[in-house]
DNA sequence: TTGCGTGCAAAGGTTTTGCATGGCA
DNA sequence: TGCCATGCAAAACCTTTGCACGCAA
């Protein structure tokens, strides 16, 4: 699926494998770097950042912004993520799957008024949650 | 209210004037800058994006990410703030303002199913427009 | 063997910071 | 007058790119 038209080098398991074992958490490049380094499986971050871009391409991964200057944020999604849509935290980063047809009902709306095809895959709504909400910490 | 704290200066009516008076519109820093110079008010790089933190912690602009990488876009907020988003195409890159009351019904379903707050200021959709569609132009 | 992948270092673009000067109150 | 705001330039920050070598198929 993602590796249909690139190798299967060493450096790209290690990277898909971190991720994936951590998808409930979210990681800066470095902070991935970092994590590669501290398992004594170091990547070059040209290689990094090239082959995050491929998988938020396919869509295995989802990029995020989350702090208001810079630094992209990496988090695995997997492949069916067609069917639902996210909703991400600002304060605790918790990423959380939806189901999505409630908002096919606003896709159809927009498709029929702006003639916009929203691209599901990619929608990401931030904010807080539940838990954040109700014990009000601010971290 | 925004200047209880600080100094009015000439820089800073400047700055908040020609953001107020196209309020339709969201600029980077660096597109702000080319405006101001434009209209023969140059104002300085850190004066800018220091008024411009300063407004946005007021509230008074709005800051959100567009393209993915960088450049942030400011857009003056003000009163009337948040009735509308934004949609986004990938292939033009043009960007489309809403109305906010369909995805303030979405919002609703969210809150009320999974006690999810969106913040509606920071929401972008991500797809293709109509001309892109049916032109099929890539540009 | 072919050609993509890798890694280093340098370049690229955006935002922040230090410091001396200028201007508001 | 006191103190904040300004502006320049340099630094800081994250990401991309160029190039030579290495490795998968």
């Amino acid at each position: 699926m993602h590796n249909c038209k690139g190798y299967n080098t060493k450096q790209r398991a290690i990277i898909l494998d971190n991720i994936k074992e951590n998808q409930h958490n979210h990681y800066t490049a470095d902070e991935l770097l970092d994590l590669l380094k501290a398992n004594k499986t170091p990547v070059g971050r040209a290689t990094l950042y090239r082959y995050l871009d491929y998988l938020v391409q396919t869509g295995e991964v989802k990029r995020f912004f989350i702090e208001e200057g810079m630094g992209a944020c990496y988090q695995y999604a997997g492949h069916n993520c067609e069917d639902h849509y996210h909703l991400k935290c600002n304060n605790c980063g918790k990423l959380l799957h939806v189901d999505a047809k409630d908002i096919n009902a606003l896709n159809n709306k927009i498709q029929k008024q702006y003639g916009f095809s929203v691209d599901l895959s990619r929608v990401v709504l931030y904010g807080t949650c539940t838990d954040c909400k109700t014990g009000e910490t601010d971290a």
